[in-house]
DNA sequence: CTTGCGATTGACTCGCGAGTCAATCGAGTC
DNA sequence: GACTCGATTGACTCGCGAGTCAATCGCAAG
């Protein structure tokens, strides 16, 4: 392998490269040469490590994702923890994803899970994981009268997730403003709008007058 | 123009050949032989009515968008709406635009709206504004105390507008079925998701028994 | 020192596809 | 019939950029 002890990983920096370069450039408007160069590493050392341009941006992609995947499943196994409080933790752990690695997310997010028609076609069963984890801790809700029964766990999924990634399209593209206090306050907030709604209810959380 | 009455309009023979390209093949897997192959023109037509390539991509979104953002305003016009009532007619609207013109918007989404790295970043005003005039519906829900405070009407216009994308994401990937009774049903289940929320509360709609 | 071998280099190939353009068509006009 | 001019054609150009490859480097073992 490349692991030689103090020598450094020079296939982990070509993907890290990669990854600023296709969050600054996108995908199809980057040459391979500029993640080289980003790698301060000869274009040929790319094809060294990776057999193309769409190599790296599956293993991107499958790496991270696979991490999501597995949270959201431990999240689903804390026993202990409400529907509503595994969802908040699923928001949180995608929040803080955005929060540590934005460009991975950026690009996850603009290159792979949105762009389902070129690379999230061969992704699709994936992503479509992803939904369906979360569609089973809403199915858990609503089989214990928590949730509402006319709408059903994919849908609800499908409207959980799609409100997070338009949150994260929205700092992606300055849409939102994008800081700390915002990323903190939208873990909770995504969860009460979709769980408690938006419409004041007198049986969730009261709103602050004034 | 090429409106001589009698003679096929090839300008919008054209575009509308773009719209069934470039959703099934995606607009960088496309050639604009394909396009000319599939308007039953000559290649170099294409480039007597279009300047480029981006140019119909263009016009196919903004034509299309700006209708919505029209629609969007005409639905807000309506006074003698609730609030709810207004966004339960913004969620029909989009339905039914991918239900009449599933190609059209899948184009729209895939390629503009959910790549704003590329297209979209042109683009990015004219989405901001409909995010906008749906966080205008938002807010005066707000003030008239039927939405909560603590939400704000950027965050939930943010939310709404991203779960609908997703639904009609699902249904262009098979994601989720795309039946006339699905598209009917997820009009107002997409509302009462998002306003009365996915818990079951005393002053929403009681849910199901049994 | 030398041999072996993976790591590294970067100039080069080569196909693709966007965009050009000179030629042709054909409907209307006098 | 001859002329005009926009519509239409499709072969051609040309730059770009993904992927190749033969040469070189440099460490380690004998």
């Amino acid at each position: 392998m490349s692991g030689r002890s103090g020598a450094v990983d020079k296939r982990r920096l070509i993907l890290d490269a990669a990854i600023t370069v296709f969050a600054r450039q996108g995908f199809h408007h980057c040459r391979v040469s500029d993640v080289a160069d980003q790698a301060g590493v000869a274009y040929g050392l790319v094809y060294h490590y990776f057999d193309s341009k769409e190599q790296m941006l599956n293993e991107l992609f499958l790496e991270r994702w696979q991490i999501m995947l597995d949270a959201i499943g431990e999240i689903d196994a804390k026993t202990d923890l409400t529907p509503r409080q595994k969802l908040r933790e699923v928001a949180g752990f995608i929040i803080d994803s955005y929060r540590h690695e934005p460009d991975l997310m950026k690009v996850i997010i603009v290159e792979v899970t949105r762009a389902a028609n070129s690379f999230g076609r061969l992704h699709l069963e994936k992503i479509r994981e992803a939904y369906n984890r979360i569609a089973v801790i809403v199915e858990a809700a609503r089989r214990d009268g928590t949730f509402k029964q006319d709408i059903s766990s994919e849908f609800a999924a499908m409207c959980f997730y799609g409100a997070i990634e338009q949150l994260l399209s929205g700092w992606i593209f300055d849409l939102l403003p994008a800081t700390e206090d915002e990323f903190e306050r939208a873990k909770s907030l995504v969860v009460e709008a979709i769980c408690g709604g938006l419409e004041v209810s007198p049986s969730s959380t009261p709103a602050v007058s004034g």
